[in-house]
DNA sequence: GGTAGACCTGGACGC
DNA sequence: GCGTCCAGGTCTACC
């Protein structure tokens, strides 16, 4: 289990918090924040030449900025993965001095964008029905650090190329996003804004400084399904989607009903709540069928194809669906934890895969 | 249940 | 620099 003892591994430096987060044998943390597009989004920064992954977080007491390395990584960008680094220690510096509970919900909220409370025994099952992950460690994916957060991104990702989707999420960022205090430079200064700021924000606000388009209404009306109101409790409440014993039928279904989202978003939600059997098909997937999988026919028949393709890997499917396209945008960019949020973006348009 | 068209933005392209 | 076209998933109306 990953986390920073109360006490444990933890220093005050001249200019804020230093914590010590434990992870997973397996966890590399070059390959599994770099494991999902997300990672390129405000107010995620990753820094491949240093191996950094900068961070605005909301904490208790104010917005901080945290910076997070693994022990022993080497300085410049490299092509290939130093997996002797696998399980060491990630160093986390905070932008300020952080209170113990606020240590407490940093461990939380990095825990849950780096999945290092992963399954272990489904991680191995995954390995064991799709072999082509297990030597290259792969099988995490990287992921906002609240459900809310990841709901909006998906929004935010559909009917638009990903260029578009990094200028909206910047844009959330800039304009609704509450600011750090510090005189230190970083990629972002502003934290993603709340279900809360979100959920009082005008539509024309959305639309003209954010440029969400149409998305406007549904944004809001997501947030304040999300929003906690005085007495603690919010329309939906994202421990009900986080828990292990909701059905996964009961959460589909929940997600399909919410604004903005259908069946590409549900699905994706889904596997960002660690609930792999379904597949987001998308324009993506049908380029995939089409130029990896060699598949031929109309959009629909394709899909209708790629699903099939993926359908024996069961609960796994996302999984292994993932990676292949990963792998593929990787012979295309390089390896992920190489790119660039700005030059690169414009590489992931469906045309240019 | 299946299909068509509107919804917006930003990039590509032609002039 | 301007206008046009196109990509992208969801939603609604209609058959």
């Amino acid at each position: 289990m990953a986390g920073a003892r109360p006490g444990e591994g933890k220093r005050e430096n001249k200019g804020g918090s230093i914590l010590t987060l434990r992870v997973p044998n397996d966890f590399h943390l070059a390959r599994d924040y770099c494991s999902y597009g997300y990672f390129l989004l405000a107010p995620n920064h990753w820094d491949p030449p240093s191996s950094t992954l900068f961070r605005v977080l909301d904490l208790a007491q104010g917005p901080t900025v945290v910076r997070v390395n693994q022990a022993g990584l080497a300085q410049g960008v490299r092509r290939k993965l130093d997996l002797s680094l696998c399980g060491k220690p990630l160093r986390v510096r905070a932008s300020r001095t952080l209170s113990r509970p606020e240590q407490t919900q940093v461990k939380r909220l990095l825990s849950r964008m780096l999945r290092l409370d992963e399954d272990a025994a489904m991680l191995a099952a995954f390995h064991r029905l799709d072999p082509r992950w297990k030597r290259p460690g792969r099988g995490r994916l990287m992921r906002s650090p609240t459900l809310f957060e990841d709901i909006v991104k998906t929004v935010t990702s559909c009917n638009v190329t990903w260029p578009g989707t990094i200028g909206m999420n910047r844009r959330l960022c800039e304009v609704l996003g509450a600011p750090i205090r510090s005189n230190e430079r970083f990629p972002f200064r502003r934290t993603f804004p709340s279900a809360e700021k979100i959920g009082r924000t005008r539509a024309t606000t959305l639309r003209g400084r954010c440029r969400v388009g149409y998305r406007d209404g549904r944004l809001i009306e997501l947030a304040r399904l999300f929003r906690v109101s005085r007495n603690g409790e919010a329309a939906l409440d994202a421990g009900w989607f986080e828990n292990p014993g909701t059905p996964d039928d009961a959460i589909h279904d929940v997600l399909l009903s919410l604004p903005g989202i259908g069946p590409y978003a549900a699905a994706n939600i889904m596997q960002l709540l660690g609930r792999y059997d379904r597949l987001p098909l998308d324009s993506e997937s049908v380029r995939h069928g089409r130029d990896v999988l060699g598949y031929v026919g109309r959009d629909a028949q394709v899909m209708k194809k790629v699903a099939a393709h993926f359908e024996p890997f069961g609960e796994h499917a996302f999984r292994s669906y993932w990676f292949e396209m990963w792998v593929h945008y990787e012979k295309k960019a390089g390896p992920s934890w190489t790119w660039r949020r700005e030059t690169d973006a414009a590489q992931f348009i469906a045309s240019k895969l």
